[in-house]
Formats: C-alpha cells, sequence, structure tokens
RNA sequence: GGGUGUUUAGCUCAGUUGGGAGAGCGUCGCCCUUACAAGGCGAAUGUCGGGGGUUCAAGCCCCUCAACACCCA
C-alpha cells in the first residue's frame, strides 16, 4: 500500500464498476426507500450548492441500501426553458442568426441536438460526486413519458376549470419577450428618483402635484389618487385632471387601501396597465386600462405620436423634457426603489398585460396546506412549515405560460373564430369537440412554464399516467432533500400535484438543507467572482486557471481586476486535490441546522487529512494481521473496550441519520476513527501483538480486523471511495465475501456487547498513561526518556488494575521502573492523580522544584473554584430539599473527590517546599 | 411594514426533556517514537450579545433591548 491516500488513482475506477454491474439499481423486496434527485438543469453544472445536497442524498441511499431496503434514488434533469433557449439562442447569434431565423421546428430540433451533445455534462459530474443515481431509469421533463404526464394533467386542470386562460397583468420580460412567474422576478435596490409633476385640474381651478418614480407611464394614467381624510387634496375629489402631454382628462379618486399620505406627495398617479398596486385600485374604481408600451416596452400607438416607437427609457426623458418644458415639473429628489428584473435576462420587469394561461390556485393549495398540519408531511427543522403556511395562505394564481418556443407546449387550440379548445392532441380535440376536419385548427404557441412539469416530477418519472409497478412501489417516496430556497418553486407545487392526481402526498419529510456560502457569509456567484467548483476542489486547480476560469464571460467585465486580485490573495497556491470522499465528508460535517454554510478550505483539508488517517490505520491493520492466525482467540479488556465503543457508535449513527444530522453523525465517526480507535486503540494493540500470549494475539488481531471492518461499513455513505478500496483489502481478513461494501449490511449496534465497567476499566489505563505525559510534557522531559515511577495510596482495585494492564501501561507512558510503595515514605516528586491513587516521578535529576510547584499551584487553583462552587450549592438547603436525588449525590460524589484530591496535591505541595 | 432566523474560544460552528461550557482550524511548547510530519505528545483560551424574570439551578424556558442576515410586500 502507498504509505499516503491518494484520490485520483481510486475513484473513477470504484464508480465504473459499481455502475456497470447494476449496484444502483433498487433491489430487495420489503421496505422501500425513494429520493427524487431535484432535476438539475440540462443545461447546468454542478455547484457547490448540487454538490453539498446531492451528497446528502447519497449518504441516505446508501445508507438505506445497505439497510436492506428497495432504494431507489431516481435520476434525471430537467429542460429548464428559458436557460436552454438563452444558450442554444447564443450559438445562432455567434453565426448572425436568430431562432427566427430557423422557424420554430428547426430550432427546437437544434436545441435536441444541443442536448445530445452537451446536455450530459452535470450527469457525469455527478457520477463524480459518486453519486448511487439509478441511471438506467433517467428521465428527462422533455421526454415522450414526462411531456405525456403534463398534457394530461393539464387537461384534467382545465376541464375541472382549474385552468383558465385571462388577460390579466403579468411579469413581462421586454427582452425575452415573455411572461415570468413571481418567483422569477429579482427585486434589488436601486438608486433611482422621485419626480414630482403638477397635473392641472380641468377647470381652471388649481392643481395637484403627483410623485413617481416612473414619470414616462404618465402617458397611461386614467386618474389620480388621494387619501379621503387628506385635508389637502379633500376638495379635488370627483374633479377632473386635464393629464398633460395627452389632452385626456381624467378623475382624481379616493382611495385608502393604496395611497399614504405620508408618502411623496401624498397625491398618485394611477396607470392600471403598468402597475400591479394601480390595476387593483382600477378595478376597484372602475378605471379604463391603456396600455402604452408594445412587447419591447417600446411606446406604442395609444401616446401621441411624438412619443410612439421610442424605448421606455428614452421616452422617460423626452417625457421629463417636455413637462419642464411647459412648467409642470415641479421637483426631482433622489429615491432609492426597489426594482424588478428578470432572473435570467436582467431586463427590468415590465408589468404588462396580456393573454395568459394560470392555474386558478387556491383549491389546490388548501389540501396542501392540510397534509403539512395534519403531519402526513413533516418539515425537518420543522419550523420551515411556517414559511410554507405564510406563502401558501397569501398565494397568487399561477401564470404557466412563457412566450418561448423551447417547452411543453400547451395542449390548446384554436379555431378561426379564436375559440379554444383543450386536449392532447388535435385529434383528440376534434373528437371530444367533433370538430370537422374542414374547421383549420391552430395549435397555441405558448409552452408551459417548466416548473410546471418539475411539479409532476415525483410521479411523473415513475411513469404516470400508466399505473406502473414502479410508481405502485415507490409513490409516495420517502423523503425531499432541497433548499429552502424552492420551497415555494417546487416543494409547495409538488404536494399541490401529488395530492391531485395520486391522491397522496408526493414524500412523507421535507428535509431542508443551508445554503453553501463562502468562507466570509456570501453568496457564491459568477458576477462576485467567488464561486468554487466541486470538481476543482476534488482535482486540483492551479492559480492561473482559476483566476482565469473566474474572469471570463463575466456580465460585468469591470469586475474582473478586484476579482482576480480576491483570487490572488485567498488561493496564493491554488486548490490542491482533496478528493471526492474529503469532500464529501466536510459536506456532511457541515449540514447542521443553520441556513447558511460556510464553506472553508481549513475544513477540507482537515477531512482530507481524516481520509490519510483512516487509509494509514488500515495500513497498520493490514501489516499486523496479514499472514496471520486469525482464528478465535482470546479477548483481552482493550479488545472488549474497543469493541464495546463500536457499538455505541454504531447506535449513535442510526440515530443521527434517522433525525438528518449529518454532521453529528460525521462528527461521531471522526471522534471515535481519530481519537478511539487510532489514538488508543491501535497503539493498546501493538504491545498486545509484541508480548500477549498467541491466543491473546489472535484475539487482537480478530478485533483490529473486526472493528475496521465495520467501521469502513459505517464511514462507507460518507466516503463511498475509500472506504470501497479499504474493504477489499480488509473484508478477506474479515471473514467477509461480498463483492462491495456498498451492499453489505450497515453495522447495527449489539446491546450485549456494549461493557461500561470495561470502559471504565480502560479510562482508569487512560488517566494513568495521561497523567505521566503531562508531568512528562510540562516538564520538559523528552518523549524518549523512559521513567522511573512510584505509585502509592492505591486500593486493591487499583493493584489488580495495574496487575493487568501494566504492559501496555509500560509502553504507552514510556515507563523505566514501576514501584509500589506501602509504608515508606516517598521521595520528593512530581504528581498525578487517578482517582485516590498517586503517580509520583521522582524529582531527583529530572524535575526542577519550583516548576512542579508552579504546576501544582494552577491545579489548585482550579480545584479550589470548582470546589467552592460545588460547596456553595450543597450549603444551600433550597438545593438538597428541592433538587432531584440522584443530582444531589452526584454533586456529594463529585465533592468528596475533588476534596480528597486537594488534600492529596496540597500535602505534596507543602513536602516540596519544605525541601 | 409583515415574517423567519442568527448572536457561545482568535476563526467556523456543535451543545439533544434546564443539573459539572465542547469540537475542528488557528496559536504556543516538545518530538522524524517502524501505520500516518496530511503525523505524535502536551498546553493556553470564554461576563455563552445586553438587561430583566421564572427556578434550588438558565447557554437552554419567558419578557425586553440591540446588532446582523434572509424571505415577502
Amino acid at each position: 500500500m502507498e504509505k499516503t491516500y491518494t484520490p485520483h488513482a481510486i475513484e473513477q475506477h470504484w464508480y465504473k464498476t459499481w455502475e456497470e454491474k447494476g449496484y444502483f439499481t433498487p433491489k430487495g423486496t420489503d421496505t422501500p426507500y425513494c429520493i427524487m434527485i431535484p432535476p438539475p438543469n440540462v443545461t447546468g453544472t454542478l455547484h457547490m450548492g448540487h454538490a453539498f445536497q446531492d451528497t446528502l442524498m447519497d449518504i441516505l441511499t446508501r445508507y438505506h441500501r445497505m439497510n436492506g431496503d428497495s432504494t431507489l434514488w431516481q435520476a434525471g434533469s430537467d429542460h429548464a426553458g428559458i436557460a436552454t433557449q438563452m444558450v442554444v439562442e447564443r450559438q445562432l447569434a455567434a453565426e448572425g442568426k436568430t431562432r427566427h431565423d430557423l422557424g420554430r421546428d428547426a430550432f427546437i430540433e437544434k436545441v435536441w441536438d444541443w442536448k445530445a451533445h452537451s446536455g450530459g455534462h452535470i450527469t457525469r459530474q455527478l457520477r463524480r460526486m459518486g453519486s448511487s443515481l439509478d441511471w438506467a431509469h433517467e428521465r428527462f421533463t422533455m421526454d415522450d413519458g414526462l411531456s405525456q404526464a403534463v398534457r394530461e394533467v393539464f387537461v384534467r386542470l382545465y376541464d375541472e376549470g382549474l385552468i383558465y386562460r385571462g388577460k390579466r397583468l403579468v411579469n413581462w420580460d421586454p427582452v425575452l419577450h415573455t411572461a415570468v412567474s413571481d418567483l422569477e422576478v429579482q427585486s434589488q435596490e436601486e438608486n433611482g428618483s422621485m419626480w414630482h409633476l403638477r397635473y392641472p385640474l380641468a377647470d381652471g381651478s388649481g392643481d395637484l402635484v403627483v410623485a413617481t418614480t416612473r414619470p414616462e407611464t404618465m402617458l397611461g394614467d386614467t386618474a389620480v389618487a388621494v387619501h379621503s381624510k387628506d385635508e389637502r387634496y379633500q376638495k379635488f375629489i370627483g374633479k377632473q385632471i386635464k393629464l398633460p402631454l395627452t389632452g385626456r382628462t381624467i378623475p382624481v379618486v379616493a382611495d385608502d387601501e393604496h395611497v399614504d399620505p405620508e408618502f411623496g406627495s401624498g397625491c398618485v398617479k394611477i396607470t392600471p396597465a403598468h402597475d400591479f398596486n394601480d390595476y387593483q385600485l382600477g378595478q376597484r374604481h372602475n378605471l379604463p386600462i391603456i396600455n402604452i408600451f408594445t412587447v419591447d416596452a417600446k411606446l406604442n400607438g395609444n401616446v401621441p405620436v411624438a412619443y410612439q416607437g421610442m424605448d421606455r427609457f428614452e421616452a422617460r426623458k423626452k417625457i421629463v423634457a417636455d413637462l419642464e418644458a411647459a412648467g409642470l415639473l415641479v421637483d426631482i429628489k433622489p429615491h432609492k426603489l426597489m426594482v424588478p428584473r428578470g432572473d435570467r435576462s436582467h431586463a427590468v420587469i415590465e408589468p404588462f398585460l396580456t393573454d395568459q394561461w394560470f392555474v386558478k390556485i387556491a383549491p389546490l393549495a388548501e389540501p396542501a396546506i392540510k397534509a403539512v398540519e395534519d403531519g402526513r408531511i413533516k418539515f425537518i427543522p420543522d419550523n420551515w412549515k411556517k414559511t410554507y403556511f405564510e406563502w401558501m395562505h397569501n398565494i397568487q394564481d399561477w401564470c404557466i405560460s412563457r412566450q418561448i418556443w423551447w417547452g411543453h407546449r400547451i395542449p390548446a387550440w384554436y379555431d378561426d373564430k379564436g375559440q379554444v379548445y383543450v386536449g392532447d392532441s388535435e385529434a383528440h380535440v376534434r373528437e371530444k369537440y367533433q370538430i370537422p376536419e374542414s374547421v383549420k385548427l391552430e395549435q397555441d404557441a405558448d409552452v408551459l412554464d417548466t416548473w410546471f412539469s418539475s411539479a409532476l416530477w415525483p410521479f411523473s418519472t415513475l411513469g404516470w399516467p400508466e399505473n406502473t409497478e414502479r410508481l405502485k412501489a415507490f409513490y409516495p417516496t420517502s423523503v425531499l432533500v432541497t433548499g429552502f430556497d424552492i420551497i415555494f418553486f417546487w416543494v409547495a407545487r409538488m404536494i399541490m400535484m401529488g395530492l391531485k392526481f395520486m391522491g397522496d402526498v408526493p414524500f412523507r419529510e421535507v428535509y431542508i438543507h443551508g445554503l453553501i456560502r463562502d468562507s466570509d457569509g456570501q453568496k457564491m456567484s459568477k458576477s462576485k467572482g467567488n464561486v468554487l467548483d466541486p470538481l476543482d476542489l476534488i482535482d486540483s486547480i492551479n492559480l492561473e486557471a482559476l483566476v482565469t476560469k473566474r474572469t471570463t464571460s463575466l456580465m460585468q467585465p469591470e469586475m474582473a481586476p478586484k476579482i482576480e486580485k480576491d483570487t490572488r490573495k485567498h488561493y496564493p497556491q491554488g486548490i490542491p486535490a482533496f478528493g471526492t470522499d474529503a469532500l464529501r465528508f466536510t459536506f456532511a460535517a457541515l449540514a447542521s441546522t443553520g441556513r447558511d454554510i460556510r464553506f472553508d478550505l481549513g475544513r477540507i483539508e482537515g477531512y482530507r487529512n481524516f481520509c490519510n488517517k483512516l487509509w494509514n490505520a488500515s495500513r497498520y491493520v493490514l501489516m499486523s494481521t496479514q499472514e496471520c492466525d486469525l482464528t478465535k482467540g482470546e479477548l483481552s479488556l482493550t479488545d472488549r473496550w474497543i469493541i464495546s465503543r463500536l457499538q455505541q457508535l454504531e447506535a449513535q449513527i442510526h440515530q443521527h441519520l434517522n433525525t438528518y444530522r449529518f454532521d453529528l453523525a460525521a462528527h461521531a465517526l471522526y471522534e471515535f476513527t481519530w481519537n478511539e480507535y487510532c489514538d488508543w486503540y491501535l497503539e493498546f494493540s501493538k504491545p498486545a501483538l509484541q508480548n500477549g500470549s498467541e491466543a491473546a494475539q489472535r484475539g487482537t488481531r480478530r478485533t483490529l480486523v473486526g472493528v475496521l471492518e465495520a467501521l469502513l461499513r459505517l464511514l462507507h455513505p460518507f466516503m463511498p471511495f475509500i472506504t470501497e478500496e479499504l474493504w477489499q483489502r480488509v473484508a478477506p481478513l474479515a471473514g467477509k465475501s461480498g463483492d462491495t461494501i456498498m451492499l453489505e449490511p450497515y453495522p447495527q449496534a449489539q446491546a450485549e456487547k456494549i461493557e461500561l465497567e470495561t470502559e471504565q476499566e480502560i479510562e482508569w489505563v487512560k488517566q494513568f498513561i495521561l497523567g505521566v505525559r503531562r508531568i512528562r510534557a510540562e516538564m520538559d522531559i523528552a518523549p524518549s526518556k523512559p521513567l522511573p515511577v512510584l505509585l502509592q495510596n492505591g486500593n486493591s482495585d487499583d493493584h489488580q488494575k495495574w496487575q493487568t494492564h501494566s504492559s501496555i501501561i509500560t509502553r504507552l507512558a514510556r515507563l523505566e521502573t514501576v514501584t509500589w510503595l506501602e509504608t515508606e515514605e516517598a521521595p520528593e516528586s512530581a504528581i498525578a492523580l487517578v482517582g485516590e491513587m498517586q503517580i509520583l516521578i521522582p524529582l531527583a535529576g529530572l524535575i526542577d522544584k519550583e516548576a512542579e510547584l508552579k504546576r501544582l499551584n494552577k491545579e489548585l487553583e482550579k480545584l479550589h473554584k470548582e470546589l467552592a462552587k460545588c460547596t456553595a450549592k450543597l450549603d444551600n438547603p433550597k438545593f438538597t430539599e428541592r433538587a432531584p436525588a440522584e443530582i444531589v449525590a452526584k454533586e456529594r460524589q463529585r465533592v468528596a473527590d475533588m476534596s480528597a484530591s486537594l488534600q492529596q496535591l496540597e500535602a505534596q505541595a507543602a513536602r516540596i517546599r519544605a525541601v
């Protein structure tokens, strides 16, 4: 075996073997366990969030597979409508073409081409992460089966009146020329202005000043609103305004719901066609709606000719200038406002009146709320259900149509009179509505929101609408693992659709994990230049390549110098190769209950070292046991101790994984492996293998191998590659003959092997060794120098224990001689206590008197403080009366122990001082 | 404005029905001891954000204030 663990030598080989042998396909019959992967965008590349989330899902999947469940982790990807269309359009643009040059069918063909050649990137990366997804049944939201599911759902919802078409204000992306949902709009604070405009009354009796952040929309104003209690404006209510630049007259209305008399001038212009609040107010007051924009957000034919065809921002300048020329511009004040931008195009989103398809959401939301209320679906951590309820109770109808080409085309057809017919296909529609061939039908040009198909994912992937074996076996799925950022986008919609079409919840639990941030707590983003690529952490990347990667194709190229500087500062050596297992273990260790997770290179380095530790421990075990007699022998107390500790570890891991505490599980595994198995047990085994009897040696060898083998299985879900590699070598020695660790049973604790008394005895041994080491280190005695030791004041138990363990103690504490003192006076010595027993190391020639006194005083001070706290507690009668008896007894014991120690140490200090 | 969180060692974070404040990293000593220097051995480190309350007992429960973060409008 290599002396140092090198991940890339083993990882890819094992993954290939697992996949080829079909280990990822569900087997076993009794208990099903199923996780649906949140389908990554087919255009996507793996980022830290994916890597984190997929690690957690893979841990659960491997854990349940090893537990013998029929385990399915469903693979697949999402067609990602707008994102994918943009990728292909960008390619066309490079050739100087647009999608319109190709036409719809040719363009879609081009997208499929692109998918075939470049679409598998992220699934290859998922394999590098070790993800044990069932690739044999991989699905894609646009494949035939899922498309059929989408049409089926659409038609059924339409036939039940839960899908309707209507003219509504929607979020319009004037660059992409499509509606987008609320959730695809990101509002950010930007610097703008507040313009104060003078609107004269039609009768010439005065004027009003309105304040607006969007002066260009004034051409579409159909009212001015004031607050009914606002004394400044009461007299204007009901009068007419002569709207500048247009010549139209519009009324002054009172609306206490919308108007805040404190804000701006307390007087608001109302543009129902271009503002959501104004639209609502318009409905309340029956105002006309005047749309002034084209799909590009240019001014249309409803405005005076002078402005027609102008871009909205150009028009703003001209309108302000014209108003100023007319003496109607009162003031311009700087103003911060929330500007909505499309999350794909970054264009300023325009509220826009168009025909769109909507899902009537209230009837679907109600049972979805109930499913969480009555516990059929559990959120973990539980608190996230509040967020879910908050949104579900305020939910709006869902705009599902998108004016793009790549996606599920809406299964609706129009005749030449504009009458709409909904059905699975044109033929179905003709049959369903008895439309003769002579009537020409044309399909709706729009496609469905990508999230519409994602909402069906938990059952469409399993074969719905067919009632397949897989559907019967795995629906409802066991758990959904996802970030809180898509509770609305996805989680809620899956619950609604699952309940509606399967009559049952899509998953029983929703585990919500935190979001990965950089080491400063910043969100990782391309534009900030702080992204880490999980593959770089696995494979390494040099500084120059990292700088190049972070600074190319930036949305804002002017950020490049700063990004380069930061990158050079943070990663002067680039990033070394840590390997998949170290990365996975890091993710597990970071997965606590918080919502932000800072990713720090120091952590992953630590866990890379942990891999190396495990590697070398295995190396030692193999060297000590290969070609040795491994038949059953005698178990020593140290053997029984590590076996006992292992049982407790096993119980803990089950507990932690069942409660999704990956961090605690990782911590327990780390702690046991390093601080118990390596630091103590392997050291105990050395003298045992050198000096023990033949039978004892066999017992220790078997324990070395047996505990390691179980530990590898415990670690496997977290670190699949290194554990497989090591297990292949260790398993035969442990008498195991399986082909792969991933199909071996997950270790279960055996209660009868837990020996608390043995654990206490070994604790005594450790305290003995630690006591000597402490003196040695603090007195600056070389670790290599063997020490003479005197023991005093030990009871028969201490004598007995010394008898049993003298060999390992002598070796691990590096003792020269050990002498029990009975009645004779001890020479001046440094002291350590194990219970009442004193370990004495004579000063003569070795130990500095002053140093030992200093050390003792420090110890004494600590004890005094602690003792004072405890006695004060016990002196309080209320404590002894009211606290539970066992707590009081425990305190009494502590006081007794501490007093005894104190007495001994004080006596020792006095003796030394007297010299 | 509404909602949800966070505040514990220099840094990042655990702390499970209230009962002796923990880990990793970092820091400081000593050591190439035949599994591992990606290591071993040892050490130091805290007004648990502030204030108040409940309790024999509060990092944990209640009230209040403050700072920060996120989501929605």
